[in-house]
DNA sequence: GCTCTCACTGGAAGCGGTCCCACGCGGTTA
DNA sequence: TAACCGCGTGGGACCGCTTCCAGTGAGAGC
């Protein structure tokens, strides 16, 4: 017994047939049958033969692999581990993966080295690209280099998307605030360089406007920490602020935690409402209400189209983000 | 200007050099020096040429890749949205991979697909692969066929393994309450296969047995709804229970709840402590006690073992765990 | 001045597949 | 019966790159 890998020379000897009729029964393509495909299936389990994938990427130049690519701030791969968010995108995106054979590749960049690294992973894309975190500029760079390209972020028209309807939820947030009776609504905004964190930013600018609310707002990073902070400062500049419309889950629970701090209670003195629901949104006390954001679906749908192949540029599908009532907004 | 992306060939007929000589200057290999390396760099820069993983991999038989394994139950994938734990893996791999140059993998499997899906997946696993979560028995079989291979999850000894010390930490964590004052001490421990839960278990039964408490305990899934029934029925059990060792934050995060809702005042009347420091810790009000595992340095130490490539069977780091103080053991 | 090194360089053989194409053979149609 | 068709099959040319090996020329030693 040779312990170097079968190859599928071995196969097609081992079956008594050619390389291409063994070719063919593997990969269960027309043009071979009945002894013929039993033997190779035969020779396959007795060889235990498995593809290499490289030789089969190299020969059909369509390996079956999609690459997730988020870029953030240093260290790369920091974002992950801190937002939930992200294993949302990974978590919707598996189990198709899965039934089509296909793998998955996750990059995480840092801002600096993006561009270079981003028209390196162009290069080696072969199923598709799902952008989850990338400016515009890079999305839309990437996009010209790569065409089998979809984000999950609002980006450049030309770049295909399934991207969530943030105006929209933040517009639906501070509406739903408001119906509560709430009217010194502040908000807690992501940073400028997110294009998710600006369109929450124009929902609650355009709700503000035409419930005539006073615009009350400061922007942190996407953390637990940077939403405690943010709500300190709001605190301490409106401390007669009633409700607080936060642009991430995570924030929002630093939120609730300093509102608490500073002896406010949610939800009968202040009213927090947040964004993703993500898993820390049920784990707050009192449970976050929050726009929920149909993320797996939005990522499933990304790679269902990259697997379908024809990904057409402009390609645009909004998904409705939705309220979901929990306790720091009940009355 | 042609649309195909350029092949060596064709740097190697830009630079007027051979394509081996191209092959050597843009994988920095001694052989080839002056004035041609400085023409290949250029020609490579005028082409924007960027070589095709496949072929590499295919021509030198080592491409670089690293696999990460998680299995599960239904569907797959389904973990890495309910818990942060597994980003934090992720997270802890991306630098280190960034450097050099080498792309992460993910697959999630679920429990009854397993082993036909890891075989495959060993066949394919270049630079190695790192298990976050298999049963001992599927992590030998894996491991039988791929020796390049890591274990963040106690597991067979053959298996090599960067573990964390969850024996230690759940002992630590159940001496803390005592510490504390607390002697009616409760468990909420996880789902029987997994191997962490079931270290978890041990370390809980030894500190109990050697501080001559009572064993009380349920198990649950690692969810926060599992967190929140377990509690409740442990609380309509042992209505005087004045602490709880969770196996899991995100499990602790549903127990405080439950414990509010019942009526008992965390910290004042019933000391929680949760484990792993997931995001939840902290988000949950009043903030979770819990022991933190190094997970990110495990992934990046399990990492770097394999691109340093001397992997002896049966290696083992234990990682131990620290306590991190919270609101939610304050007295 | 003529070998002998030695550092470079290019030719060419794979790596393990896919897939086009030519070939042979039994069965129709003229 | 001859020309024709079509399916199943095998031969062999690639895919783009790495790497072995033989060849080349310049410099050194005799």
């Amino acid at each position: 017994m040779s312990s170097a890998k079968p190859t599928i020379d071995d196969v097609a000897r081992v079956a008594g047939v050619s390389r291409a009729t063994a070719s063919r029964v593997i990969n269960n393509a027309p043009g071979a049958s009945g002894p013929l495909r039993v033997r190779v299936h035969e020779a396959v389990a007795k060889l235990g033969y498995l593809p290499n994938e490289a030789a089969r990427a190299l020969a059909s130049g369509r390996p079956r692999a999609v690459d997730v690519i988020a870029v953030t701030c240093n260290p790369p791969g920091g974002w992950l581990g801190s937002n939930p968010y992200y294993s949302r995108v990974l978590a919707g995106m598996m189990p198709l993966l899965a039934d089509a054979g296909a793998q998955l590749r996750v990059h995480a960049l840092s801002h600096d080295s993006a561009p270079e690294a981003l028209d390196e992973i162009a290069a080696g894309v072969t199923l598709g690209a799902v952008l989850s975190d990338v400016t515009p500029t890079l999305a839309a760079r990437f996009h010209r280099r790569c065409r089998r390209t979809v984000s999950l972020v609002p980006t450049a028209a030309t770049v295909p998307a399934m991207v969530a309807d943030n105006i929209g939820g933040a517009y639906a947030a501070v509406t739903e605030l408001h119906r509560l009776g709430r009217r010194r609504i502040a908000a807690i905004h992501g940073p400028v360089i997110s294009s998710c964190a600006a369109d929450r930013r124009i929902g609650h600018l355009r709700a503000v406007e035409q419930l005539g609310l006073a615009e009350v707002s400061a922007a942190a990073p996407f953390t637990r920490e940077g939403g405690y902070q943010a709500a300190q400062q709001l605190l301490a500049q409106h401390p007669d602020l009633d409700a607080v419309f936060v642009a991430c889950d995570l924030m929002a629970a630093g939120v609730v935690q300093a509102l608490t701090a500073c002896g406010r209670r949610v939800p009968e003195d202040v009213s927090v409402i947040g964004f993703d629901d993500s898993v820390a949104a049920s784990c707050t006390n009192p449970p976050l209400s929050t726009m929920r954001l149909p993320v797996e679906e939005m990522a499933a749908a990304a790679v269902r189209l990259l697997l379908s192949g024809d990904i057409t540029s402009g390609h645009r599908t909004l998904f409705p983000a939705e309220l979901v009532r929990r306790q720091s907004t009940a009355r």
